[in-house]
DNA sequence: AGAGGGATTGACGTTTACGTTAACTGATGT
DNA sequence: ACATCAGTTAACGTAAACGTCAATCCCTCT
């Protein structure tokens, strides 16, 4: 798969696959003999990833660390305590994020549901009109 | 309430709550006659509102566009039916990302009980030494 | 061999969301 | 009256996350 396709089916640039690759979220096979990245599925499912940790707010950095946590071949032979530690700290970090998500939800509803009754009273009244 | 007393219970700086009124997105008491600016209960709802937005990953911009959906100071001479279909993807769009960091966990916990497993053989392997 | 098309590599530009600093103002304690 | 101290405005600075553009390269097709 070249980058092109790659930006086309999940609906983004180029440069930003790119740019990924240079700030060490993604290393697609790129050697000297080769003019071109090319990514397989493996790539393609951490560029999800990465897309989905955009879309709810954490940083690149963020997620780097996120990923690099769980890469076997980084970090078999480091501290397995200190990474299971963190990835509780992580998972726990996004409860939190569901939680509020549910409270922004609430919060929104309340204010919806309080047009939506505004908005029908003002049709039934046209009605008797 | 002065601006540093908010700022401080809110663990951010008094730049960033002007900042949000430069924006649009606080409108404090501030006259001609007085000197400083004061924030009731409202304004205070109202600033935690846009801080969780932004643990969330929204823009300032989508922030805005969700409050001024529901001032009802602004938009009551609007069109409410618009405001309430354009509420309801909003809704959904809060749905959605609930979904995605519920899958994220996911993600996360598979690699998370991965490694611990790995952590605990390893921890059994050091009491047969 | 020459033309075209997509990929690559710098390099600089841009937007968002503030940080930082300077200069000023208004209220307050002594 | 004077100092001081928090708050204000105005302006410029900055980090993150790309966008954009130019120059080059590679491959392919005719």
């Amino acid at each position: 798969m070249c980058i092109s396709e790659l930006a086309q089916e999940l609906l983004i640039t180029p440069r930003t696959i790119r740019y990924y690759e240079e700030v060490g979220l993604l290393t697609p096979l790129h050697h000297e003999k080769m003019s071109q990245r090319l990514y397989g599925p493996r790539e393609r499912a951490r560029l999800k990833l990465i897309l989905r940790g955009r879309r709810l707010g954490f940083s690149l950095a963020e997620i780097k660390e996120m990923i690099d946590l769980y890469d076997l071949d980084r970090s078999e032979r480091l501290q397995l305590e200190h990474t299971v530690a963190y990835g509780e700290k992580r998972l726990q970090e996004i409860d939190q994020k569901i939680e509020e998500l549910r409270l922004l939800r609430e919060e929104l509803l309340e204010y919806h549901e309080r047009f939506s009754a505004k908005l029908k009273k003002l049709n039934e009244e046209e009605k008797h009109v």
